[in-house]
DNA sequence: GACATTTGTTTGTATATCGCACAAAATGGC
DNA sequence: GCCATTTTGTGCGATATACAAACAAATGTC
C-alpha cells in the first residue's frame, strides 16, 4: 500500500472514539488530546466533526458519545453472518446446561464477545456483545490462543499485560504456554477463577467446514455449584455436541 | 462551528463503515462507493485505511469488517453509564416477569437496544445490545417519540418509511400522532403484533432524576401466551416499579 | 476472440487539513 | 483579586487529501 493511501484524518478519527472508555465517559478536547497522543487542534476538529454528525454530544466543555456510535460496531454485528448463526445454538446450549453460554472471537491481546445467552446472573461480570476480556485469563481466550502458531500466541502473551485478577490467576508466560500446549491436546479448556473469584468455565474452538477455527464457544458457572473439576464431566459433552453442530453450519 | 472544524475525510470513513450491513458484509471498492455515494478512489483509501489499522480484512477482492471495529461501538457501551446501570433491573424485571425485558434509547428514525435481559428465546426476532428497529412499530419506540415534542416526533415520523410489517401495523402518520397523544396520558405503550406476527410488547419511559426521558424499557411476550389486552395488567405494574427504582439511580 | 462494461489504480491539481505558534479564556491556588 | 497554569480557539504555511479524468485490468456478452 502507498503511503498515500492512507487517510490518516479517518485513523486520527477512530482513535479519537476509542478514547472514550470505562472511566472516560466524557471527554475534553484536552483529555481527548492526552489519551490519542494528537495535538489538540486535531482532535478538536474531530471531536466536532463527531457532534457535528451526531455521534457524539457537546456542552461546551465536555463531549460524550451518543448511541449512533453503535452504528459503528452493529455495522460489523449484522455483516458477519457468525453471531447471527452461532446465537440460536447458543441459547439451546445454556439452556441445556441451565448456565451462560458465550462465543467470542480473538482481537488482539483480547477477546471479543459476539453473541450470549445469560441465565439469571450471578456473577458480578456483566457481559454482552463487544464486551472484552485478556485473552490470557479466560477459558476461550485460551482456546483461541491455542489455535495460533506457538509464535503467534507466545507475541500475543508477550504483549499482554499480565496480572493476577486473583490468587488463582497463572500469570508466567511459560506455565502459559504450556497449558495452551494442553489445552491443544485436550481440545478444551477450563479456567477455574482466574479472572473472578467464584466463577470457572470451560470453552472450546469452534471451526467453520474447512476446518479453521473461527471462534471459541463456552459455558461459566459458579464456582460453589461446580467445581472446576466436574466442569468437563459436566459440560464438555454439551459443548462438544454445539461444536460439531456449528461446524456443519459454519462456512 | 467553522467548516474548517470539520475533518471530511474522517466522515467519510464512517460513512463507509456504515455501509456495512444485515445483507452487505463483504464490499467491493465500488459497491461501497455506490452506498456511499464517494468516490471510489476516495473508498478505496479508506478501506485500505481500515485494513491498515485492523478495522477490516482485504482479500485484494473484498473487504469484510473485522471485530475490532466493536471496539468503537463498545466505547459508547462502556463510556455510558446508562447501559451499566439498567441492566441489573432489566435482569430482575425479566426474572420476574418470565418473559424477555429490554431497554432502548432513540437515534434518529430508530430505537437502539442498550442492554436486554432475555428469557429463553422463542421469537425469530434476535436483539443485542446495538440492535435497531424502526421507532414507529416498537412499544419503546412509541413511548420515545410520544416523550418529545409533537413537532419532532411528527418529523421523526415524516423521515421514517413506514411500512406494514404484519397486517396489525399502525403506518398512518395521523393515526401514529393519536396515539402518541394517547400514550402520553396513559404512561405506557402497548403494541400488538405491530412487528412481528405472534409478538406483543409493553414498553414505559425512564426518566432520570430531573425527570428527563433518557431511555425507555420494555416486555416483550409471545401473543398466544398473553394477549395484547391483558399486557398492561400483568406487566405494567412491574415495569412501573422498574422506572421507579432506575429514576432514583439515573442523574 | 473481440467488444462493451465495470472495476481498480494512478496522476495532476485544486482544495482541505495538520500541526505549530500564539491569543483568549477559563480554572485553580492562595 | 491576582497570578500561574491549564485549556480552548484561531491564523497560517506546509503538507495531505479529494476530485476528476485517464488509464489498466478484469469481467461479462455475444
Amino acid at each position: 500500500m502507498r503511503e498515500s493511501d492512507f487517510v490518516s484524518g479517518f485513523a486520527r478519527g477512530l482513535k479519537v472514539i476509542e478514547a472514550f472508555g470505562e472511566t472516560r465517559p466524557r471527554l475534553t478536547i484536552a483529555e481527548a488530546a492526552k489519551l490519542t497522543d494528537l495535538d489538540r487542534a486535531t482532535v478538536r476538529r474531530c471531536l466536532l466533526t463527531l457532534a457535528d454528525l451526531g455521534y457524539a454530544d457537546y456542552d461546551g466543555k465536555f463531549f460524550t458519545l451518543t448511541p449512533k456510535v453503535l452504528r459503528l460496531g452493529h455495522a460489523y454485528l449484522s455483516a458477519t453472518p457468525l453471531p447471527l448463526v452461532i446465537q440460536p445454538y447458543l441459547d439451546q446450549l445454556s439452556d441445556k446446561a441451565g448456565q451462560s453460554a458465550s462465543a467470542s472471537v480473538l482481537d488482539g491481546t483480547e477477546i471479543v464477545y459476539i453473541a450470549r445467552a445469560s441465565q439469571k446472573r450471578v456473577m458480578s461480570i456483566n457481559l454482552s456483545p463487544g464486551s472484552r476480556l485478556p485473552a490470557y485469563c479466560a477459558s476461550m481466550g485460551r482456546v483461541l490462543l491455542a489455535a495460533l502458531p506457538e509464535a503467534e500466541a507466545s507475541d500475543i502473551l508477550d504483549r499482554s499485560e499480565l496480572k493476577a485478577n486473583t490468587p488463582l490467576t497463572k500469570t508466567d508466560p511459560n506455565i502459559l504456554m504450556d497449558e495452551l500446549r494442553r489445552i491443544r491436546g485436550d481440545g478444551y479448556a477450563v479456567i477455574d477463577q482466574e479472572l473472578e473469584l467464584g466463577l470457572c468455565s470451560i470453552a472450546v474452538p469452534v471451526e467453520n467446514d474447512r476446518g479453521r477455527v473461527v471462534a471459541a464457544i463456552n459455558i461459566g458457572a459458579p464456582a460453589a455449584h461446580v467445581p472446576a473439576a466436574e466442569m468437563a464431566a459436566r459440560y464438555l459433552p454439551l459443548l462438544l455436541e454445539t461444536r460439531k453442530a456449528l461446524r456443519l453450519v459454519l462456512r
